[in-house]
DNA sequence: GAGATAATGCGACTTATCCGCAATAATGGC
DNA sequence: GCCATTATTGCGGATAAGTCGCATTATCTC
């Protein structure tokens, strides 16, 4: 007699769920705190009772979730309060960034600030996807081993690559990779680490770094566009990344109405290249574009109408607040921005924030430690119904009024 | 000493958020419920327990939310079940349609349902925002009427409209109404009725209409399309309605680079046409294309491929998992659908699901019942830290639970 | 060293859940 | 028609967790 449906709808709460709740929210608090707190700055933090939250901090004192700062030297008069500080190292985790020549992992604590970092150069256009998770994942090891954490601690990583990824960290197509085509990315680093793992696409976690701790904080709708020798964008709504039901979210070089394939040769166009000596003539065309060389500002004029007209596309389907200009395109942010404004314009296109990359080549791999440590979150901050990570978990002694 | 920043997050919980919860769980299983329901099917939807399903039912009951069925005759053995039904005529909301010539005013019960209709002409080409907003008022108030409900208990409403409108329901350009832009839309109306009201572009709520009770259905990422005499798309991102910050987001015939503006003149491409001499002749275009006729034929695939290029700058964008083709095009849905798959596979494409409207010309109406729902939904059940409308509280008697 | 000040430690009270027993109201066989 | 069977109801008591407030404690200032 199946009247009702409740299909995956949040079940009734009782008490325990009150606990497990204000657990995390005081967690979040202590997490957020730019330094050690005290139960005060708690209390009007969190809106809960002192008592409350003397009870929490001796449950994840216990569990070794915080500690007790040195007595600081007080200021004021009256008994000086104790300091709590949040042990930020508690749980760390892994980034991963591939390109065709080579991997870089780093390890990050809790709060995504860098412990240590590995890389790792990949065979010759081996192209080999099981031979780079392989060697990807030693140098996680080696990073984990040199930031001095225990492996047990690794809880979670996250890989930026190109090309098409799908929500379960399915490769799609991979630009001149045939081999990785249908690769389950995300599942090989999962086997190869013991830890839950995701994969996305380098231009969304750019994205997501962008606004995490880059150029466009506060604007949760933007994207973060690359042109030219490579082309993509990442999409970030509602402050998460917006892939698409099989990943095709941004691959904008793939639609060939848009046609973004026939690269005209203008030198600036090679700011995005790989290639140093490709950059060098590119940051070169740039300057002379600046000084008012009429080749060189033809040149640009060209590059810019090519990026208002994606930017008039993206304005009237994803409508992001705000368009970052990445992966070296920020060099020509001078030149280029007021001459895409002045396209933009030109079409009608409304207002559109742009501006350029403040994280620069860093960007998909911070982007790749807030993933990380986004997946961490939503098990360890509250949120009834959480579950904890699948394969290890970090520590025996894990707080029991966070594991379910 | 701001250590801590707690910018708008989730503050910490008390025992009252719990039973605030617990109420709003127990009061979605009754409205979700086919029939009216017995305490112990309540117990297995909610994973309550009987005893607090029981109190919380008392308090439901003693605010009108429901009621005790009739005795119906029992089925086995044993003492037979109280059932209880959800009142779902506590509150109603209001829909409102714009277009150019009319208005239309529905009224609809808690779960959707239609209770009364009102439409009024508006003057001929007048376009004034505020007569129009006039006559659509009184239009909800006579509907109101006829449904034979208290003014009190109508907690709120949505508008639709052509056009861009943003996420406060202020009217950014509408195709040939100069004098709309800039009007706030949705404030006019709450100020009219007194009760909470949005207004959103009527492609955007088609397309929430589809995904509630549609041809979208299980679909959480789908886009609504119109092509032809009229031109527009609505999105649906995780479930909801994507506007983007200015509303821009699905308004493609403003964009001069995708060019949907130069209409040829091929009679399948009034389907779309308001004007119903014209949609009768493309009618008989379809019908011509699908027996064979060479020259309709052709139409029909001059039509299909701009459809199809549409899609494609959607797929690499928005991306949506299906695609509805609706305000017209359903009815050509038979020839355009293989046309239009075939141009997809021609361009690379990956695959999206292409399917017609099942709501036609209901659906921006059913999309505003909808949108007026998830307002009322968002406060009247659960969810910790919700707010009660403003204006005008729908009864004295409101629970008190759910108050605060 | 005394007073002022602010934080701590803890007991008492409240809210809301869950558990389980006894009472209740139908059904159906004899 | 009566009684056993059965599922539901009604309610008292135990438990979890949050709030309030008083007495105590630690430090600073004069």
């Amino acid at each position: 007699m199946r009247l009702i449906r409740n299909n995956g709808r949040m079940p009734g709460l009782d008490q325990t769920a009150v606990r497990r709740v204000n657990t995390g929210v005081v967690l979040r608090a202590l997490a957020d705190a730019d330094a050690d707190v005290t139960l005060q700055e708690l209390v009007s933090a969190t809106g809960l009772s002192r008592r409350t939250i003397e009870l929490i901090l001796g449950e994840l004192a216990a569990d070794g979730w915080v500690a007790l700062a040195v007595p600081t030297v007080s200021g004021g008069a009256g008994r000086p309060a104790k300091r709590f500080r949040f042990e930020s190292r508690r749980l760390v985790v892994a980034a991963v960034v591939l390109d065709s020549h080579s991997a870089v992992a780093v390890i990050a604590d809790l709060r995504g600030g860098e412990l240590a970092r590995a890389a790792v150069a990949l065979p010759d256009e081996s192209r080999d996807p099981a031979l780079t998770v392989a060697l990807a994942s030693d140098a996680v090891r080696r990073a984990l081993a040199e930031a001095g954490v225990a492996p047990e601690r690794l809880a979670a990583g996250t890989v930026a690559a190109g090309g098409v990824i799908d929500a379960r960290g399915v490769v799609g197509r991979l630009v001149n990779a045939p081999l990785w085509s249908g690769f389950a990315l995300a599942a090989a680093f999962e086997q190869a680490l013991g830890i839950p793992f995701a994969a996305e696409n380098d231009a969304n976690l750019a994205a997501l770094a962008e606004h995490w701790a880059g150029a466009s904080i506060g604007r949760p709708d933007s994207a973060w566009l690359i042109l030219g020798h490579r082309t993509g964008a990442g999409f970030l709504l509602g402050g998460e990344i917006h892939r698409g039901p099989r990943g095709t979210a941004g691959e904008l070089v793939e639609s060939r109405v848009l046609n973004l394939h026939g690269v005209p040769d203008e030198a600036i166009r090679s700011l995005t290249s790989p290639i140093e000596a490709d950059r060098r003539r590119a940051r070169e065309a740039v300057v002379a574009a600046a000084a008012g060389d009429p080749r060189a500002v033809s040149d640009a004029r060209a590059f810019a109408e090519q990026i208002a007209d994606v930017i008039d596309v993206l304005t009237w389907t994803i409508a992001p607040e705000t368009v970052v200009l990445g992966g070296g395109l920020e060099v020509g942010a001078g030149v280029l921005v007021p001459l895409v404004s002045e396209f933009l314009r030109d079409r009608g296109t409304p207002e559109v924030e742009l501006v350029a990359t403040r994280l620069g080549g860093e960007a998909p791999l911070v982007g790749a430690i807030r993933r990380a440590l986004v997946d961490v979150d939503s098990w360890l901050y509250s949120a009834p119904g959480a579950q904890p990570p699948r394969s290890s978990e970090p520590s025996r002694d894990e707080p029991r009024e966070l594991r379910r």
